[in-house]
DNA sequence: AATTTTTGCCGTACGTGTACGGTACAACTT
DNA sequence: AAGTTGTACCGTACACGTACGGCAAAAATT
């Protein structure tokens, strides 16, 4: 097979799923979330509804896409929002995550709390990070705190700890909408603030990296 | 209208529902989660698919019935498992729920992971605690440990957090079950001994209730 | 140049949740 | 008893996601 040919077909796939996800963020915009179909999404790029399966599994792997783009987004304006005190950085990374979170519940939805049966193991973990960069900023931010001394342990095991609390708050708040929990965002600094806490107590010891998995 | 008519009639109302609930337990039993749907249900009691309709709003309805009753079962397994020390009960209510949501992460998705959109505020509170009588359980033990002083602070601003941060681990696990989290029983209550930490270090204030609501 | 393999796209078809309208029978009103 | 209203149930129909098979053109191999 020639190298350029294939190369010249690899960019030409690429360069239609990315129209189709242009599409599809388009599609959203205008019609809402739920607006977005397999069948009004091939219509709009030209094909038929099962061209798309050409290049996305199936509707999941396209929500996913723009998820990504909206977490990329989430990177983004971590990066912007890094004050200097280790601690006050930590919060404000969660300040944006919370935001994130409550203001794109679809994307959110789409990344947390659907199933991901499809990849096997070894993927998994790059793939969870690629899908969230936010969690190596929360990862360098942690590291900071123990750079400086504010936090003891492991830095993963922290930054896990943290986005678990993130992710139980913005995810309650995004499921149940009109609990009485207070103010969204207060909720979700309220909670980091409580795992800083505990965090601070004791030395964190790494994640024992047993096999074990959960089922279903 | 005649008081008793209306209560019979009220009455073989509630009757058909339980049979079509049973119906839908013995479906998921034999065929799976996915094996569940309103014609198979139909048919296996006898009626046209669109007559479940009568009993039900929508499959998510049928859905938290069967969620509601693994529930029950739940709340059910925290009394059983109710040591003297506060903090004891409570860690083996973590220890229940952790064991429930990584064994009955369908269940667990319906109640939880799934947007609730129809009901309005006021209902919600009810409801939620109806759909979920572990809260009332946690609450329960909260106040145990407050009158022995191991915490300070309002029982349902506790309750919650410990909720937010139990979810937040089991959650993420059913998403991620192969995300190097360690064994998933151990990092849940892990996770819960270090919300325990952080509410030990000081008086936790009630939750503001201002009417704040997520958007979506 | 001839042949095989791969690729890109499509048409059809199935099973799904559920909106809508209809119909027959029960219950209540007068 | 007659008329009105409500209710339980059903049949049809729609848009959805997507499994399957096919088909022409391009690419690779011989």
């Amino acid at each position: 097979m020639s190298s350029s040919a294939a190369q010249r077909r690899e960019l030409q796939k690429a360069e239609l799923r990315a129209e189709l996800v242009a599409a599809a963020h388009a599609l959203v915009r205008e019609e809402g979330y739920d607006g977005l179909t397999i069948r009004k999404l091939a219509t709009r790029v030209g094909y038929a509804p099962m061209s798309v399966y050409s290049y996305f599994a199936d509707k999941q792997e396209i929500l996913m896409a723009l998820a990504e783009d909206a977490f990329a987004d989430l990177a983004r304006r971590m990066r912007q929002n890094q004050p200097d005190d280790p601690i006050e950085a930590m919060r404000a990374a969660l300040a944006e995550y919370a935001e994130f979170g409550l203001g794109n519940p679809n994307e959110y939805r789409t990344v947390f709390m659907t199933e991901k049966q499809k990849h096997p193991p070894e993927e998994t973990f790059e793939q969870m990070e690629r899908e969230n960069p936010a969690f190596q900023i929360i990862i360098e931010r942690v590291q900071a705190c123990l750079a400086a001394g504010v936090l003891k342990g492991d830095a993963r095991a922290i930054a896990t700890a943290l986005w678990t609390v993130a992710h139980g708050s913005v995810s309650l708040l995004i499921t149940f909408p009109f609990y009485p929990f207070g103010d969204p965002k207060a909720y979700v600094m309220r909670m980091g603030d409580l795992a800083m806490a505990g965090l601070a107590v004791s030395e964190t010891p790494p994640l024992t990296d047993e096999p074990g998995m959960c089922p279903g």
